[in-house]
DNA sequence: AAATGAACCGAAAAGGCTTTCAGAAAGCTA
DNA sequence: TAGCTTTCTGAAAGCCTTTTCGGTTCATTT
């Protein structure tokens, strides 16, 4: 007995496929399943169930040949290791996914001759539009204003502020993390961070000082500066407790420099939250649950970014441009290392 | 004046618009550009000129159409956030990227009704064939024998041992992970684990009780189940020196329980890793370098079980299928927590 | 019974590219 | 000069779908 035209055979099925099978043409096959008026409820039934037997599905690229769009973006990620890329990344796909976009993804390794190429390669099949994804919230190169298609940069802007950029707000960020310290009565406060070489350093340790100058305060010492590293936060805490043993808050650039603050609190007898409240940047689950108390955390947002870059995108594709840096909101999570002063 | 055709205008340029400028027939250009050898030297370079001129790229939709293959593949992942399917991820778009293969990504969030979804959805865009990867090593259910491309499961091995899976070996790497702390001269050496209801902490253990019988030892105690956290490795810690305080090496089941661990030892003075040597599995760098002393962990190869992946669905695509569980090896990474005993 | 209108259906073109095949041009031999 | 090969070039088909528009069928009206 020859095997039944089934899904596994060696070409998917077509339109005229199911056609055939349905008894009509393509044309009106084609109208059946998509909806269209013209045709006889019965007829379409028929064309649905021939569908059905043959498991077709239309053929994207035909599609997209014809109507001009494909249905289809680009992600160019920088850095695909770092942990700011995967939640935009994931913010865009929801946002995409849950329409009939796909996403193609791209690596540049940092490299923009690698860039370049996964741009052209895109181009060459066609998307609708680009995300660009940074690591860091430094300004990036632009990918140019020549391109055919709109494009959008996520987490680390165009240098070109005629391109649409949407980024957390670390100004705010550092500011909103003082607001939270002072809420708990805290008023000698430190701020040990990363590498002053980031924009994001610097911005958050801005966003500090005006808040505390708000308050009319100031911060316990200067900012300093170091290493995104656990190594960094113990060394700086060190040092902080000799100069300034009667503070009370240390504002930590990221969750992994709090993490090393807080073992070098724990082990020269600090309690925290009671003695010294601490907090850090970003919310990395697996830095604020683990550490002893759990760490309350500055959460940049990321999957909003992602999702707000996408939409963008969308909206641009759709004709409607914008341009300049937006800036999201971030939030702060409060576990145990911060709490009222008693 | 007006604006010459450039790249940016409305359209992006057509193989017909190169072929008017350099006044040969869209079959010349065709063939020029494709380096047929059916075009005097001449012709073809003024075809090369016009291409450069409109910034033209070859619409791969049109071309995918015709040739039945469009040098796309789908990426489904069921966990972006997990660290493990990003190194696979990246292996992946490694190992595909250097030629002329896009990779659609997308993100089932553990769901098998989206995932069903993708699977239509990148059916629909005659994608040359699927890489899944899971977030655990346990087996998964297969997408069935009718899809009409080839598929290849990664990390996650599938349940149908008709499908071809790529997997690391976890059985050796805990056989590994004991003969290194054999050859720094321990012997009495405990496991502390994570959840026992992942295959991956089961076979770690298998592994770990075989290579000690192969040199005629056991484990102190039995391997000690838990959670994947620094908090049970904690736990356990204290619990396991209270009964066993003759142990000369800690063999932990991930780098944070080894995390947890450390930080145990070193509070009840155990000096590390004079005293006791201790191991993690994943070598997760954030963890590994930031602890005190940097800790020796096993790498699971991820990005080399990603470059496996995509180079077996490559094979299969060209028509060379394979089938069953594929284990690739893993290797220790050795730092600071491990020195022989001296 | 003839005419009108509505409801359906199908032929054909379009979209951009590759490939085949036939024809044109040029160079060579006898 | 006629006949042959060699080298280029271009017309056209095909890939799969959507859409337009003209044609067919059938029920209804006068």
């Amino acid at each position: 007995m020859p095997q039944a035209a089934g899904p596994s055979r060696s070409h998917p099925a077509t339109l005229g496929d199911v056609a055939r099978l349905a008894g009509v043409s393509i044309a009106t096959a084609s109208k059946a399943l998509n909806g269209r008026s013209q045709v006889r409820a019965e007829t379409r039934q028929r064309v649905i169930e021939a569908a059905e037997r043959l498991s077709f599905r239309p053929n994207q690229l035909a599609r997209g040949l014809l109507a001009g769009r494909t249905g289809t973006v680009g992600l160019l990620t920088s850095d695909l290791e770092g942990r700011f890329s995967i939640p935009i990344l994931m913010g865009a796909e929801d946002a995409f996914g849950a329409g009939e976009v796909a996403v193609f993804l791209c690596d540049a390794r940092g490299d923009a001759i690698r860039e370049q190429h996964h741009v052209r390669a895109l181009l060459g099949r066609r998307v609708d539009g680009l995300i660009v994804v940074g690591s860091r919230t430094d300004p990036r190169p632009s990918l140019g204003r020549e391109l055919p298609v709109p494009v959008v940069y996520a987490y680390a802007p165009s240098d070109d502020p005629d391109d649409l950029s949407i980024v957390p707000d670390n100004v705010d960020a550092g500011r909103i993390a003082v607001q939270h310290l002072l809420a708990c009565g805290r008023t000698r406060i430190a701020h040990i961070t990363g590498d002053p070489g980031y924009l994001a350093a610097r911005e958050r340790a801005e966003g500090t000082r005006a808040a505390l100058a708000d308050a009319g305060l100031a911060l316990v010492g200067e900012p300093r500066f170091g290493a995104w590293s656990e190594g960094w936060g113990r060394a700086a805490t060190a040092l902080l407790l000799d100069q300034h043993p009667e503070v009370d808050a240390v504002l930590c650039g990221s969750d992994q420099i709090a993490r090393g603050v807080m073992d070098v609190l724990r082990e020269r007898g600090h309690r925290v939250p009671e003695d010294v409240a601490v907090m850090g940047f970003d919310n990395w689950q697996v830095l604020t649950s683990a550490s002893r108390p759990p760490l309350t955390s500055v959460d940049m947002n990321l999957e909003q970014v992602g999702r707000a870059a996408a939409h963008a995108l969308f909206t641009a594709i759709g004709g409607a441009r914008r341009s300049g840096v937006e800036t999201l909101p971030c939030r702060v999570v409060i576990r145990g290392s911060t709490a009222p002063l008693s």
